[in-house]
DNA sequence: TGATCCCCTTACTAAAAGGTAAGTACCGCA
DNA sequence: TGCGGTACTTACCTTTTAGTAAGGGGATCA
């Protein structure tokens, strides 16, 4: 496994949440499933460019073993697999909504600055 | 520097805030500063038991960087510099508010479920 | 027959993050 | 002279995270 020593002892709540959102492609995971309800495991990956199987999958795990996300198999062939929050991931998502807020800002204050810096003098 | 390739294009505000609080202190440095107000460099490492002083440099100087934190430094000697939250340090501050909480809520949850393994059929 | 799709798993490699330890330059105290 | 305190910086090394590439096993499509 990938998660050698994680989950340490929590200083404070912050810090136990970030553990389960740290990593690549978590919070997107997060997002995709909160606005979809149900994803299969490619249309994840397609609702994400960048993201490689690997990455996927190992992520998927880990939110599983963390109560974030529900996993469900059907036993067919082709195989068929669902994923989609649990309670707590849900919770979760909704907990990150005032970052999600503070981070657009974030975003919008980063462009204005760059605007700036490329118009000088621009009146 | 240790921030390479930093700070890409960000797919939403998830990502983008995240971004700025991932490193294994940056949660407590946001923590501490907002609990005092203003503390020095000292006073922030002997409130982290088990920062190195590298660690806590390079995360105030990226969390300056990123316009969290205001650095003031004295011409004195010996030196003195103090640390503390901008105003954008302090809104993120208050939106990772219910995730902390969030987090508490998971270390209760954990605590339980080891104690359920401790004692198997106790009742 | 082969190609593709599905949902992964495994092995190998590169990059980033983090840890350890020492050095810097100045001061006060003993 | 030597120690401790101030706020770092630098070099080196290990750990963790992420990327690349390939395989697997059954079914449908051409």
């Amino acid at each position: 496994m990938t998660r050698t020593p994680r989950r340490g002892p929590y200083i404070c709540g912050i810090d136990a949440a970030l553990d389960v959102v740290s990593g690549k492609w978590k919070g997107l995971i997060l997002w995709e499933l909160d606005a979809h309800g149900i994803r299969r495991f490619a249309e994840l990956r397609r609702g994400m460019p960048g993201v490689s199987e690997k990455m996927l999958t190992q992520h998927l795990r880990e939110m599983e073993e963390d109560g974030l996300v529900h996993r469900k198999v059907y036993a067919e062939v082709p195989p068929r697999v669902e994923y989609s929050l649990t309670e707590h991931g849900r919770t979760l998502n909704r907990a990150l909504g005032p970052l999600g807020d503070w981070g657009v800002e974030r975003i919008r204050r980063e462009a204005s600055e760059v605007v700036e810096a490329a118009e000088p003098s621009q009146g």
